[in-house]
DNA sequence: GCGACAG
DNA sequence: ATCTTGTCGC
């Protein structure tokens, strides 16, 4: 894949106030509707002309300092993995709430470019919209790479879901909305995203809900009905829990 | 000061 | 995210 313009590079050196003040310009540029260059529906579906989906996720490595992080991509149509990629950084900044992408957008961005092919969209480890400044990781590395992106979160960092998310059965979604007194740059009634309930068990257990927000380029109720379409078994879409699974089998092969 | 916080 | 085996339950 093509290099990233330096504009949003998500740079660790930063001060906190550089690194905010970066997060409103990415916020600015993002875009959160829908702006793709495929159909949305035909998400899922087989065949060289079905979009190509690209899962996202990270491990680290904290055998040695500095601390390594291991960024694996995988790419996913219609249930088959077409590609499948890593790189592994140094990385010096530690885990900041709200400074996510500073941590770990440099391994992703450095594994996206030893991509043999473009992806659609892809999908991200963490919030997008919903983040304080609407500059979450999803969106960061979608608006740096100027590609269609969505947050799939597996805990709420902000804002409100419009009514509970206890109990809801597979395949039920709740608007996570801007209510007064969030600490979320937004007006007040916007929808930043949605509690999704991909899996649920079938006796009283519970399983979570997703958080799948807009990264760019996405509208939040594409977002999730995308996400919907990336099915599988499991809690996770199945691009995010192969590229989950692929990251922890790099990180084994690493550290032997 | 208190609370709350993706991975 | 990470440190980590077996184990309780369907």
């Amino acid at each position: 894949m093509r290099d990233p313009p330096a504009r949003f590079d998500p740079d660790p050196s930063l001060s906190r106030a550089a690194m905010e003040a970066l997060q409103c310009e990415i916020a600015d540029a993002a875009v959160f509707d829908d702006d793709l260059p495929f159909d949305p529906a035909r998400v899922g579906e087989t065949g060289p002309d079905a979009p190509l989906v690209a899962g996202v996720d990270q491990a680290f490595l904290t055998d040695r300092e500095p601390e390594r992080a291991v960024s694996a991509i995988v790419l996913w149509r219609g249930g088959e993995v077409v590609e499948r990629t890593h790189a592994v950084l140094d990385v010096d900044l530690p885990y900041i709430p709200g400074l996510l992408s500073f941590r770990e957008a440099g391994s992703i961005l450095a594994a996206f470019r030893t991509l043999d092919r473009d992806p659609d969209v892809a999908l991200f480890d963490g919030s997008g919209r919903i983040h304080f400044r609407q500059a979450g990781l999803a969106t960061h590395v979608g608006a740096a790479l100027d590609l269609p992106s969505v947050g799939v979160a597996k805990s709420l960092l902000c804002g409100t879901p419009r009514e509970s998310v206890d109990e809801l059965p597979a395949g039920a979604r709740v608007p996570v909305e801007v209510r007064d007194g969030d600490d979320l740059d937004a007006p007040v009634g916007t929808v930043v995203g949605y509690a999704y309930q991909s899996r649920q068990f079938p006796d009283s257990r519970r399983i979570n809900p997703l958080y799948v927000s807009p990264g760019h380029r996405v509208s939040a109720g594409t977002a999730v009905a995308l996400v919907a379409r990336c099915g599988g078994d499991y809690k996770l879409p199945e691009p995010t829990r192969l590229a989950d699974a692929y990251a922890d089998e790099v990180k084994r092969e690493l550290r032997e």
